[in-house]
DNA sequence: GAATGATATTCAATATACAGAATGATTATG
DNA sequence: CATAATCATTCTGTATATTGAATATCATTC
């Protein structure tokens, strides 16, 4: 009997195309794992994991265990299931450590959370695909948000993705094409979100109101490390009623001074 | 001519060996280049990096530019220098959101830090071997210490050694042997520390008072996850004089509360 | 500005990591 | 409780990831 496969699972794909081209395939595999280890909010066992990824499991029981021994996967031995490991979590004090936007930024935006009551990020720009929040200050204290460090979005959701539309060189193709995938809570038409990247390419900022989550406002502007496109992005969050009051076109004019006192830090 | 390597740089031998045993050893190099990365202050080249971890350098370069396809490293084409990238970031968040402990240790840390102003740690106790922070509460706002979360320290060092050493079931010979690699700032003698440890056991939670770090006082309380060794623990460090004047006795019996209510609410 | 040293990168032979089948272990089911 | 079904794990031949030498590229020194 013949069978075809069914259906290949979203993430299928690409492993099989990165695991083909790399000359150390074991390494797209680990990372594989990893990722789905970091999605799933339960502990996987080897078989789930191994459909998921497309993987054979004696491959991916090897993967799992040279994980396990560098203590980046976690092992349960009684019920034989696989979690990710505390270890990740050096691996990113090492670059939060190190990392020159982080550094630079935090103040800014511990400043601008607190005088305004609104929760700040830091972005990191990955070209048009996808942008990560690599440091948050949230007023209040609240330090649950802390974990949101990490948090990956679509390049051109929200107010960063004006930004990003309008500084970041791309072809009004490429643009809809990506706009298209995009999901909103009230979604802008193409056009009228055009006409406000173009006024985020003259005021210096994006802002989205209500479009990418109901009653909240995100400011964002855009941080150069070197000329060219923009490598980063401080980013305001707050609901729309409050951020009113305590005074909109205030916190535009410091998040943009802001956004272009960090460029300059980093030399760009 | 033959030659003899001169010295082997200390992460070689451990990684030789993992990449021996290891069925999938690009994983233990890529781990270890990982973590080189993380330490490094300044982004590395190809010949560094191979260098310090015994590694060939063409091997090495397929290692990194396989972590760079996967978004863990970054790679400057115009210094050829790789550093971490954010994606290990992501990674982390994965892990933050679904740790049991974590989630549910925030708040008691949150409320222990604020009431009695000190920082309160969250960590996981890997063996005798070492300790990773894992939660960070910290009073008075100051965001820079989140970036504390994946730091790594001796298991047996401080306050949380001494629990380790109370609760570990560990042999006195084996606690001898790792206790005299430890770096104290003002080093109690093994039998004085044995005493503390022995004292440990009967209060229920650790002290360092000025042992690690001068004019310090650090207390620590076991967490277990399961019956047997405790998993984590909980930890207030404060200035010793501070503390003094806060209540040191009120702090040592909500903190030992607390880590009660933790273990309970991990069913341990 | 030529020459030297160091570095990154490609290339071809081979030791070995990996796919797939076979075996144990464990859980579901009638 | 027996039987099936699923899962984790071991085993083995082969495609290929790794190695070490060769080449290309860059920086440094005289």
């Amino acid at each position: 009997m013949i069978m075809r496969k069914q259906e290949a699972p979203a993430a299928e794909n690409e492993l099989a195309k990165a695991v083909k081209e790399s000359k150390a395939p074991a390494i797209s595999r680990a990372a594989a794992v990893l990722r789905l280890l970091g999605k799933s909010d339960a502990p996987l066992g080897l078989q789930p994991i191994s459909r998921e990824l497309g993987l054979v499991p004696s491959t991916c029981l090897y993967v799992l265990r040279a994980l396990t021994a560098e203590e980046l996967v976690n092992f349960d031995p009684d019920t034989k299931r696989y979690s990710l490991a505390a270890g990740v979590l050096t691996l990113a004090r090492g670059w939060l450590r190190r990392d020159e936007f982080n550094s630079v930024a935090q103040t800014p935006l511990d400043r601008l959370a607190q005088k305004f009551n609104v929760t700040m990020l830091g972005v990191e720009i990955f070209g048009i695909d996808h942008i990560i929040a690599v440091a948050v200050s949230q007023a209040g204290g609240g330090f649950q948000l802390a974990t949101q460090v990490g948090s990956r979005f679509p390049a051109l959701i929200s107010a960063t993705g004006r930004c990003i539309a309008a500084f970041g060189g791309h072809s009004e193709a490429q643009l809809e094409a990506r706009f298209n995938t995009l999901r909103w809570e009230d979604p802008p038409s193409f056009t009228e979100w055009m006409e406000q990247v173009e006024r985020t390419r003259t005021a210096g900022f994006g802002i989205d109101e209500g479009n990418y989550i109901g009653g909240v406002t995100v400011l964002a502007a855009p941080v150069w490390k070197a000329k060219g496109k923009p490598s980063h992005a401080l980013v305001a969050i707050g609901l729309t009623a409050a951020l009113q009051r305590a005074g909109l076109p205030a916190l535009q004019a410091e998040l943009v001074a802001a956004a272009r006192g960090v460029t300059e830090q980093l030399g760009g």
